[in-house]
RNA sequence: GGACAGGUGGCAGAGUGGUCGAAUGCAGCGGUCUUGAAAACCGCCGAGGGUGCAAGCUCUCCGUGGGUUCGAAUCCCACCCUGUCCGCCA
């Protein structure tokens, strides 16, 4: 959510920041709307100003038994009242306009934010660790997969596509890496540990963005809650509405949620294993910083994500978004790419990213600045996959298979297998 | 799901038709006192908006949305939420 009095100020850098995401040029649309708006509700506010007076009058012409004056100023209100509605009315139907068109703007890009239009436009920044060499050719995990506990059609008897059933020491090791990874943020990285709702309302997805423009993106329950498409949400939300303590700042908090997306707008593409489906499972990190070290934090959060990375072993690089390939809330974004030999390719395991004080301006979330500075100011809020597992367990998979079609546990998850060092194939 | 009780400032908690944006307490901020701190005392202290160079003036907000009234935190209706008890249930 945008905030009209920067627009009001900064037109041209509001509009260059919009077009470097693509966006067509708007302020003065939006200018000409609050204009509009502050002009109505000047009208508004002196009748309301002259009705108080008034009504006041009145209770003091009556106590003080004054009956035809009384009577004279009611026949005053009444008539500014009769006018009044209509005013109302127009300023209500005007700011309902504007508001929604400010709801559905995306986030403004940082000015480090690279231009573009896609993921071609993205650029590496940074990258880790060294591709294996196999003597064999490598498999893809849903070529390795099934004869591990890795079951597909099972899920799709039930379920449809993309689902999948985990079976034994698959289950375990999705388990494995759940744990993990929770281990690792909570207790080497400061997060706290949340069991957040899965089920949110409206109001809720609003605050992160999602809403009103990726409705199709998620499933709703018959009562009208939504399943979170990310932990993302529920994590953001908990300091929705509030004022926070300066010295509470940064809040650090982490969850392993399962994660619901419908996605109906990527039919066709990776249809086949666990890369994408309609429930999978993630660890998630939402810091609720300081506006003046919300990018300091989104490094820190980087590396907590990157800490998974280089604790199991698999190779990666780091991207910096372009613009145009930016969620909507966010204004700037690192993706971490974990090396899939079978795939010959990076694909995306975390997406990190600062949404400055975008969402906090939809949730209404504040701070009390400490000392005399008067007033709140929005927080800021940082969300990044810390990782996801399913992506994660397909990395795995892939990054330590052997030529057998077994896959080694990688040692820092071991602790977490009850004594099996490689899964075997069936 | 049923019955009852509630939703008021950062928190606690008064307020049942008119000088109420709202007593009081806590927390916070400024000051007096003190070598310093504590205590005590004095003062300030809700949020958002309009207008104005500013001082200021003014509007809205007592869960949300409607309604009654010249005037609503206070009365009426609907909804949401919380608590307690009952029912059901992992």
């Amino acid at each position: 959510m945008h905030d009209i009095k920067y627009i009001r100020e900064n037109p041209e850098v509001f509009d260059a920041a919009l077009a470097k995401r693509g966006g067509e040029s708007t302020a003065q649309n939006l200018l000409a709307l609050d204009e509009q708006i502050r002009a109505l509700k000047t009208e508004l506010q002196n009748g309301q100003a002259r009705r108080n007076e008034a009504s006041k009058a009145i209770g003091k012409a009556k106590a003080q038994g004054d009956e035809e004056a009384a009577k004279a100023l009611m026949a005053e209100v009444a008539e500014l009242k009769s006018k009044m509605p209509e005013v109302e009315e127009k300023e209500r139907e005007v700011s309902g306009r504007l508001q929604d068109i400010l709801a559905a703007l995306p986030n403004l890009p940082a000015d480090d934010v690279p231009p573009g239009e896609n993921e071609d436009d993205n650029v590496e920044i940074d990258s880790w660790g060294e591709p294996r060499v196999f003597d064999f050719t490598a498999r893809e995990h849903s070529d390795i997969g099934p004869a591990l506990g890795l079951d597909f059609e099972t899920a799709a008897e039930m379920s449809g596509a993309r689902f999948a059933f985990l079976r034994g020491q698959m289950a375990k090791l999705q388990r494995a890496i759940g744990q993990y990874m929770l281990d690792q943020q909570t207790i080497e990285n400061g997060y706290q540990e949340c069991a957040p709702p899965l089920l949110v309302r409206d109001d809720a997805v609003f605050g992160v963005g999602q809403l009103p423009k990726f409705a199709e993106d998620m499933f709703q329950t018959t009562d009208g809650r939504w399943l979170i498409p990310t932990a993302e949400v529920s994590l953001t939300n908990s300091v929705r509405e509030q004022i926070l303590d300066e010295t509470k700042l940064p809040i650090r908090l982490t969850a392993l949620t399962p994660c619901f997306r419908s996605e109906a707008g990527s039919a066709g593409k990776d249809t086949k294993g666990l890369i994408r489906q309609h429930q999978f499972e993630k660890v998630e990190l939402v810091t609720i910083a300081h506006p003046d070290h919300s990018a300091q934090e989104h490094e820190r959060m980087t590396k907590a994500a990157e800490s998974i990375l280089r604790a199991l072993e698999l190779p990666y690089r780091k991207m910096l978004l372009c613009a145009g390939d930016m969620g909507a809330a966010a204004r700037k974004t690192f993706d971490l790419e974990v090396w899939l030999p079978g795939q010959n390719t990076y694909r995306e395991i975390s997406s990190i990213s600062n949404c400055g004080d975008f969402q906090a301006r939809r949730m209404n979330a504040r701070f009390r600045p400490e000392g005399e500075e008067k007033g709140t100011r929005f927080v800021h809020t940082l969300n990044g996959s810390g990782l996801a597992v399913g992506r994660t367990l397909v990395a795995v998979l892939e990054n330590y298979q052997q030529a057998d079609g077994s896959v080694i546990i990688p040692s820092v998850l071991l602790p977490y297998m009850g004594g099996i060092e490689t899964l075997e194939p069936a």
